[in-house]
RNA sequence: GGCGAUGUAGCUCAGGCGGUUAGAGCGGGCGUUUCAUACGCGCUAGGUCGGUGGUUCGAGUCCACCCAUCGCCA
């Protein structure tokens, strides 16, 4: 039996409106999610919104909305980017649903009766933008924040507090005991650094404002955000709860082979340090991985308002198709690493990825060799028979599938579909050595039949190890080499392992091309639709 | 200031335990095919592997120091 697998995006705050990094993170878990499945894995793929705050409290004042209101109104454009993201979430979780606040009070009470939370005084700098309290020091000239260049304000309010102090050892010694629970390695290193410091107690609820969940027994203070948010991973399945009551927070917080939590570089402290400890206080299980990812500048320049560089997903989905999109935001840059969100860089992949790499092989073959000498279907060969030039393709085909898998359980998705295009490659250039328009000249019907097949059956496995990265595509690709949908199967892998799917006689059904090239003309409509102007945008990704 | 990381061809990056001519993709140049989306395929890039000094028979690969960039230090 494959085990449950949990994976989740941050809980986005609703103050900013959808744009690439969310994008960037949801995709993510999604391929994570789609691979999942397609190994026969019950799955449950969770993304959701962080609607609590100060901040919510005051831009809905502002615009003159009850808080609810204004966090209905947000919450329209994240689902539907999903949506048009082809992000298949099997949650959406919001902070401000009943479930969720029920869920964050019994927490709260776990926390309470193991004794880790009192009540304390508390005063110091806090910055509205990051909810959170900063010491004198980290302050710039004038008391700003230095994230948000904004003046803080000086607090000092009773509060409860959590007994962090008490997890500085517990959580090093669960660090030791899983060398993998953050990713990547640096980032990991970051946190056991800020442990060895030791960890000083949390303040973990506030009284300066209302919107939030209220602590339990003391309506007056409002539970602390991150601890709110942090709590959305476990509230969305219903849990905490007792076996039985809440189907799927058993299986996939209690069972789960993993739980990933797929996180910004910004907020691993949260994830890594705070989130273990209140789950360690409470009695409840951890996650296995927290992945910390890195941030996307966008044609070289970090992407703020004041820039007037926001960049919506919509547009370019618009633009360039889903699935063309998450490949883009797959394949540029590493997990984990900073990158560069590039319209050129964007195109030039499309163009000598996309449509020259994977689109030709498939449309010279299907649209071509195959409709014209094969009457259009699936030959049928003898697998026995087969020559050493198409073993070796195979063996390539199935070198390259258990790479591919590697990587993507590694979250380093960039190298799976590097070494996916070392397979398009290869079978471009057994095309090219096999010289199948020769044989349909020469009448050599078995050989023509055997190398037909042998780059058919090629382009299926690319329809399945690419799926979760571009179900649309894969999907259509498939449907030209006359199979089916995909649809993955519980309890059934279908990562390609075995040679010869491709059931003979099988109609083909060659369409137009899967990614058209971008000429000239095309691509400088496209950058004036989406508003770059290309002729400006930087060479590189020069920062 | 403390801790950690990075610095390799025009660009983006690979280069366990030190060992013959330092690699890939893209871009550039040359050639070639025509089944295909003017696509594919082949050849080509001569880069003091940030700098200096060490260890070693031998270092991009280990050590020290320096320079630059970046991250974390509630």
């Amino acid at each position: 039996m494959a085990r449950p697998v949990y994976v989740t995006t941050p809980i986005y705050y609703v103050n900013d409106r959808p744009h690439i990094g969310h994008a960037y993170s949801t995709v993510a878990a999604d391929v994570v999610s789609r691979y999942a499945r397609l190994r026969g894995k019950p799955t449950y793929f969770l993304t959701g919104l962080d609607e609590h705050g100060l901040k919510i409290e005051r831009r809905a004042s502002e615009e003159g909305l009850a808080p609810q209101d204004f966090v209905d109104q947000m919450a329209a454009p994240f689902r539907s980017a999903w949506e048009e993201l082809g992000c298949a979430h099997d949650g959406f979780i919001r902070t401000t649903s009943a479930q969720h606040r029920d869920r964050v009070q019994a927490l709260w009470k776990l926390m309470q009766d193991k004794g880790d939370i009192y009540l304390d005084d508390y005063e110091d700098w806090y910055c509205v933008g990051c909810e959170s309290f900063k010491t004198e020091k980290e302050l710039l000239e004038g008391n700003r924040c230095p994230i948000h260049q904004t003046p803080v304000e000086r607090i000092k309010e009773r509060s409860y507090f959590f007994r962090l102090s008490n997890y500085t050892q517990p959580l090093l010694d669960y660090y030791a005991a899983h060398p993998d629970f953050v990713r990547p390695d640096a980032r990991f290193n970051e946190v056991k650094a800020f442990l060895t410091e030791g960890l000083r107690d949390l303040s973990i609820s506030r009284t300066s404002f209302r919107w939030g969940v209220a602590v339990p027994d003391d309506p007056e203070h409002v539970v602390y955000v991150w601890l709110d948010a942090l709590m959305n991973y476990v509230s969305a399945l219903g849990g905490p709860a007792k076996e039985g009551e809440a189907p799927l927070y058993d299986e996939f917080w209690q069972s789960s082979e993993t739980i990933t939590h797929i996180v910004g570089k910004d907020i691993l402290r949260f994830h890594a340090i705070y989130w273990p400890a209140f789950l360690m206080s409470a009695g409840l299980r951890l996650p296995t991985q927290i992945w910390a990812h890195g941030w996307l500048t966008v044609n070289g320049e970090k992407m703020s308002k004041s820039l007037g560089n926001f960049l919506p997903p919509g547009p370019l989905v618009e633009a360039f198709g889903v699935d063309v999109l998450r490949y883009y935001l797959m394949r540029e840059v590493g997990f984990g690493q900073d990158g560069d969100f590039s319209h050129r860089n964007l195109v030039n992949r499309y163009n000598g990825e996309l449509a020259n790499g994977l689109g030709n092989l498939m449309n010279r073959i299907v649209a071509s060799i195959v409709k014209k000498s094969l009457d259009g279907r699936v030959p049928n060969v003898d697998l026995e028979a087969l020559q050493d030039v198409d073993r070796q393709l195979i063996d390539k085909a199935t070198a390259t599938s258990n790479e591919a898998a590697k990587h993507i359980e590694a979250l380093a998705f960039h190298r799976a579909l590097e070494s996916i295009w070392e397979l398009v490659s290869a079978a471009n250039k057994y095309v090219d050595s096999t010289e199948p328009w020769k044989l349909a000249k020469q009448d050599d019907k078995t050989r023509l039949e055997q190398v037909c097949y042998t780059v058919l059956e090629t382009l299926r496995w690319l329809s399945v190890m690419l799926f979760p990265v571009m179900p649309g595509k894969c999907n259509e690709l498939r449907a030209q080499i006359g199979m089916g949908p995909f649809l993955p199967t519980e309890q059934t892998d279908q990562w390609p392992s075995a040679w010869g799917g491709l059931r003979p006689g099988t109609e083909t059904r060659p369409a137009t091309p899967l990614f058209p090239r971008f000429d000239e003309a095309q691509e400088r409509g496209i950058m004036e639709r989406l508003g770059v102007d290309k002729d400006v945008e930087p060479e590189s990704s020069a920062q």
